[in-house]
DNA sequence: TCTTTTCGTTGCGTATACACAATATCTATG
DNA sequence: CATAGATATTGTGTATACGCAACGAAAAGA
């Protein structure tokens, strides 16, 4: 247990122009533990990982991984190892 | 927080033919806490969550839903409202 | 029948995912 | 400059997702 899982939130949140304070509300819990989860201080819970991808409408593999997900430019460059 | 989060892990493990300690020691907890997960005791953690979707090559998603999962017999009918 | 496996339950301990409050920094905008 | 919004950080408290041990019941297999 406590295995690092990374995730694309901050990407997403920046994208759509949503502050933390939004998503955390959307989401129902406090700003500060969008912050926690941006930063990797530690894992969401099965319950917030699934309402975090429903407001993205992304699967939550998408979303959260146990490997590091690829910068915007390697995506954009096609050399991701990974979906 | 603490919304009851429905799973197919019991449908999946019998269709397998695991057995809950098989089962545990393939996602690395104890098996107790599959069959509190079974029984709806608790929640699991993103990561028990993610590594048990990883065993049976399904979505996160398809395994866990905060809607209860039609039966076998429903879904063979072609009833149920739910993916 | 005897033994083994599987499962349910209870209890206790620990790690962590939160809530909430306070403060500081930085930026943008009036 | 002044104010407001967004973010980082720290601290305290609580609920819960676990681990582990023990015991009993039920089912399966020899």
């Amino acid at each position: 247990m406590a295995r690092k899982i990374y995730n694309r939130i901050a990407v997403l949140r920046a994208e759509a122009g949503m502050s933390r304070k939004a998503l955390a509300e959307k989401v129902g819990v406090n700003p500060q533990t969008i912050g926690f989860l941006e930063r990797g201080d530690y894992n969401p819970s099965l319950e917030l990982a699934l309402n975090v991808a429903a407001v993205f409408k992304l699967p939550v593999e998408l979303l959260f991984s146990f490997r590091p997900f690829p910068s915007m430019a390697e995506t954009l460059l096609g050399q991701g190892d990974q979906a």
